[in-house]
DNA sequence: CATAGAGAGTAAGTATTACTCACCTAAGCT
DNA sequence: AGCTTAGGTGAGTAATACTTACTCTCTATG
């Protein structure tokens, strides 16, 4: 079966690009909804009509670009087949996603952790989806001895997300760029290389 | 000399500390100025007397916490001469003193980053000394020969930061306590010896 | 000593902004 | 036709960050 398109209505998909939009020059808090609308060319009223408040729709872009930042990321492990490999794929292609999508980035890393709420969203549930492929992937690597035995999955996956995140971060925050390829191929290295000489 | 007191009016600490006490149950957006005014025994005017804004208010609060946190690393990683010791050190006692302090930790790690104008405040040019005085340390361990030739002192720097801040991100948000000596144990272990078997 | 001035603090605004609510319109469906 | 529902409007409202004009109390100095 084909993909539900689900149709959203026009308004509801203009009020949403209109944020991702305005969130290429300005931070979240610094945009009104009066200027959401405006630029989405409806009203105010709209926006509460398909979402709950001003972080709801936050939240919900947050969330149609975190389903094809995942589907990517998905489709681009299948292709290899040692756990050192995958991690490694994941780790260059999220740097990649994040460098071009810095809208998706900024919203990720910097916009929603802040408010609680967030974490019940159905946006963060795709990021625990995305978090636990890594752990699984981790958890494999151990058993098919690719990776140490005396290495702690949970705190190996922290070190990756960190570093991944904060290799970003000057992209996203001073629009500096980055060579994905070899700041990748940097992280990976010292990762599961070693830094100690 | 004896370190100058400042001797900041009454009205401006307790402000300060009225902020930082609600920001222990509260995100700093959902906290409202006539909330701090009210929980400081102050008028909300105090407030715009001693900061020119309510995040430039957030941003001093900061400053006031990495102070401490940073005048503690100095005399930490002094104790220590490699560079390895050196950089488990900062490791272990950043975690701790976020673990300890989650506020100091909260405001630094997700709610100050979103704000372009966080990045020209008294509070960030502190979080840059603590940021190039870790990426001395790499250098020197690199000239030193502790640390391999080939691995660059930036990803280094990213993958140390990021690890350290995700490690803390769970204790931060969720309040889920961590052991700090095991976590940086765990942490440094992956980055100086590497993940691969 | 009188007084000018500065520093600490107050109280009553105002403009903005997120959010609500009653209403409109058009398109199915029976 | 008549009823329902979904997409959309526009005029409100309460709250909240910030402003402005003012008071009080020291303290220094001519």
């Amino acid at each position: 079966m084909i993909l539900e398109k689900k149709a959203s209505p026009p308004g509801r998909t203009k009020i949403m690009e209109s944020l991702s939009d305005l969130m290429k020059t300005k931070d979240f808090h610094s945009i009104t909804t009066a200027e959401i609308a405006k630029n989405a060319g409806v009203t105010e009223g709209l926006i509460y009509k398909y979402f709950k408040d001003k972080k709801d729709l936050l939240y919900q872009v947050l969330n149609g670009h975190f389903q094809i930042f995942h589907n990517h990321i998905i489709k681009k492990i299948k292709t290899r087949h040692s756990s050192i490999e995958k991690l490694s794929v994941i780790i260059q292609t999220t740097i990649k996603s994040y460098a071009q999508n810095r809208v998706f980035a900024r919203i990720l890393l910097l916009e929603v952790r802040n408010s609680p709420n967030y974490f019940s969203s159905e946006a963060y549930k795709m990021v625990q989806i995305y978090s636990s492929t890594i752990l699984d992937i981790i958890m494999q690597g151990i058993k098919a001895l690719e990776i140490k035995q005396n290495v702690d999955p949970y705190a190996l996956r922290q070190v990756i997300l960190g570093a991944i995140e904060h290799a970003c971060l000057g992209e996203i925050i001073f629009g500096k760029k980055i060579d994905t390829k070899t700041t990748s191929e940097n992280i990976c290295n010292i990762i599961f290389q070693g830094a100690q000489a």
